[in-house]
DNA sequence: CTATTACCCTATCGGTTTACTAGGTTTTAG
DNA sequence: CTAAAACCTAGTAAACCGATAGGGTAATAG
């Protein structure tokens, strides 16, 4: 399951992108039209300029904005730092790996193979899904 | 992520479905072999007997056994079974579907349309996959 | 210069879920 | 009878989640 998190980050994101300009976007006006909490984005915003996706600017007419365009953020990035693993088991996780303590050989586990395989086809998905085709697909 | 006790579930499961005969397995055998602690998977087995996966005999000699053959069984019930939804967001999820409180409108939603996709991918995977190939995986 | 704007930071908190444990009851084979 | 095994009810420590509280700091308009 998704996050409130990282779902409330990739609509900000989607928002941001959606604008024409570059100006930055406050906090406020996204929280007013996505419906979300404005404490709670601005963490979540935060952290999207600490891992380098959002650029921001203080003061009066502050704000957001992307640093990248948005054709060149793969959602696969967006969702691992946001959310964390995209395998459903840590086993099979290409960037937040872990070894299971029950199992003595990943080679004859039953969930392994199976877990890599859905691994693999999400990976497609997100992974050729940009922020461009989700911020333009209303 | 998936849990300890959908993983668990599967791969005892599984276990049972390896057995040539059909002869009651018992719970310390399983849990013995797949180094799960055996009240928890106590518990796990009696919820798949009661959503009809399993069958049991109490006493001496007595265990679970499988009721269906390995290959009726697809990954995607079982999951639903211990895991509840496979979709990230309810939204899209076809067996737990509610409604987003912060959405005005699924169409409009960025988020949706990409986490359809993930579903799909997810589900083709899962329901192409059943007991007996996971089980016989090794 | 000063008020305002809006980012930035820390801490806390109630609620839920997870993974597991304890202890007993019922049923059955031998 | 008795040992073995499923069955049932509870409880619990820890982690996580979504959010809130309450400010601090930097930049800018006028």
């Amino acid at each position: 399951m998704l996050s409130k998190k990282t779902k409330y980050g990739i609509k900000a994101l989607a928002y941001i992108a959606r604008k024409k300009d570059r100006k930055p976007v406050q906090t406020s006006e996204i929280s007013e039209s996505e419906n979300i909490s404005q404490k709670f984005l601005e963490s979540i915003l935060l952290e999207l300029r600490k891992s380098g996706f959002l650029g921001s600017k203080k003061g009066k007419g502050g704000g957001y904005y992307l640093i990248k365009e948005p054709e060149e953020i793969k959602m696969t990035a967006v969702i691992r730092v946001l959310e964390g693993p995209i395998a459903m088991v840590p086993c099979v996780s290409l960037n937040y790996y872990e070894k299971c303590d029950d199992c003595p050989d990943e080679n004859t586990c039953a969930v392994h193979k199976l877990m890599i395989q859905v691994r693999d086809a999400s990976l497609n998905i997100l992974g050729e899904n940009t922020l461009r085709d989700i911020a333009t697909s209303q």
